[in-house]
DNA sequence: CCTGCGGTGCGCCTTACGTCA
DNA sequence: AGTGACGTAAGGCGCACCGCA
């Protein structure tokens, strides 16, 4: 068994209505079933993209949510709605360039003049939409940005993209802070895309399918490269927290010992008296000497002992042995799973 | 119903480029 | 101006799944 894990994907809005990332961690389970389950899901989703959310909700291993300010307001188009962003000065479904002038243009077909105005200058932070890929050395790329694929299948045009750029060798190219944001924005809803999703962001930001595919598919890379960082802080808090509770108890178990040894005080009661549940590893009285202990416990000084124990036996509330004898009824080694107090829940102690 | 094959998308690893100190 | 570190877009490969003949 594989344990790994994995992060809460909870978003909450604060007071100011910005979105932030809530780390909430849980156990996930093998790869090799988280990976058949998102491949079926995937599948799913190209059929309804309305199962995006339940899909999240319900995954084992959900996406980390970054912080990231939503000044875009972005929403995600759904097959028939509208971006709120429209309504922010970001219409998403207002197509960044000539797109939109041109309903039956494909996003592979764009050719050089399909993006006159877009600025994807990884400097100009305050560019705008529509970008402008014609200036800053990157007009290259926007071309073949634009004249990529064309034609044939998503596949081709995805997998062999940049055919036509030749010997040119790969010309990087920075997205803008703009699309950046906007692809974060729809990463946040949905961490993977369907081939319709896919195609209309890849419109919206002008770029080609291939790239938002990808960039997808590094933004996923990154998320986990940062949760393994946080599992890993997690696991090193966890394991000083049970470093110390050990420490704490070998040193409260040396006190008992010696303190067994000054007054063994307990050492009264009929061997039989006390014993093990071995289903949950609580100190309860044996039933068979119970009833004839119980008198003697009214008087004697084991009396709380066994009888807390016994209703701590009875009551389906989680206990944990607090008297002396329950501390020596458990097994002395180590680890003491008796008397060890369960760890704290991840959420509320580590992070 | 089973099987082989092609298509597709993703994860992972790597490379190459752009930016910055 | 040169350089190394870092971030990231993109390429390549393998795997899993699906649809189809």
């Amino acid at each position: 068994m594989e344990l790994g894990l994995s992060l809460g994907d909870a978003v909450t809005v604060a007071d100011g209505g910005r979105p932030e990332l809530v780390l909430g961690l849980g156990v996930g389970v093998g790869a090799g079933v988280r990976r058949g389950e998102e491949e079926r899901g995937r599948r799913e989703d190209v059929v309804g993209a309305g199962r995006w959310a339940a899909m999240a909700a319900a995954s084992p291993e959900p996406s980390v949510r970054l912080s990231l300010v939503s000044s875009l307001g972005f929403h995600w188009p759904s097959e028939t709605g509208r971006s709120e962003a429209a309504a922010r000065g970001f219409d998403v479904n207002r197509a960044p360039s000539v797109a939109a002038g041109a309903p039956g243009m494909e996003d592979d077909e764009e050719g050089p003049g399909a993006a006159p105005a877009l600025s994807s200058s990884p400097n100009d932070s305050g560019g705008s939409f529509p970008l402008d890929l014609s200036g800053h050395g990157l007009r290259g790329h926007a071309e073949a940005a634009a004249q990529g694929g064309g034609g044939g299948g998503e596949r081709s045009s995805s997998r062999a993209s940049d055919d036509d750029e030749g010997a040119s060798a790969r010309k990087k190219l920075r997205l803008s802070k703009e699309q950046s944001a906007f692809l974060e924005e729809s990463f946040k809803e949905h961490s993977t895309l369907n081939p319709k999703q896919k195609v209309a962001l890849a419109k919206q930001l002008n770029l080609r399918p291939r790239q938002v595919e990808v960039w997808f598919q590094n933004r996923r890379a990154r998320t986990k490269l940062k949760q393994t960082e946080v599992d890993c802080e997690y696991l090193k808090r966890c394991c000083e927290t049970l470093t110390e509770e050990n420490r704490r108890l070998h040193k409260e178990l040396a006190e008992l010992r010696a303190l067994k040894t000054a007054r063994p005080f307990y050492m009264h009661l009929p061997a039989t008296t006390l014993s093990m549940c071995p289903s949950c590893e609580r100190v309860a009285s044996n039933p068979a000497t119970a009833s004839t202990s119980a008198p003697a416990a009214a008087t004697s000084p084991a009396a709380a002992p066994t009888a807390a124990a016994r209703t701590a036996v009875a009551s389906p509330e989680p206990h944990r042995p607090s008297s002396f004898a329950a501390l020596f009824a458990a097994p002395l080694g180590f680890p003491l799973t008796a008397a060890q107090p369960r760890p704290p829940p991840p959420a509320s102690n580590c992070l």
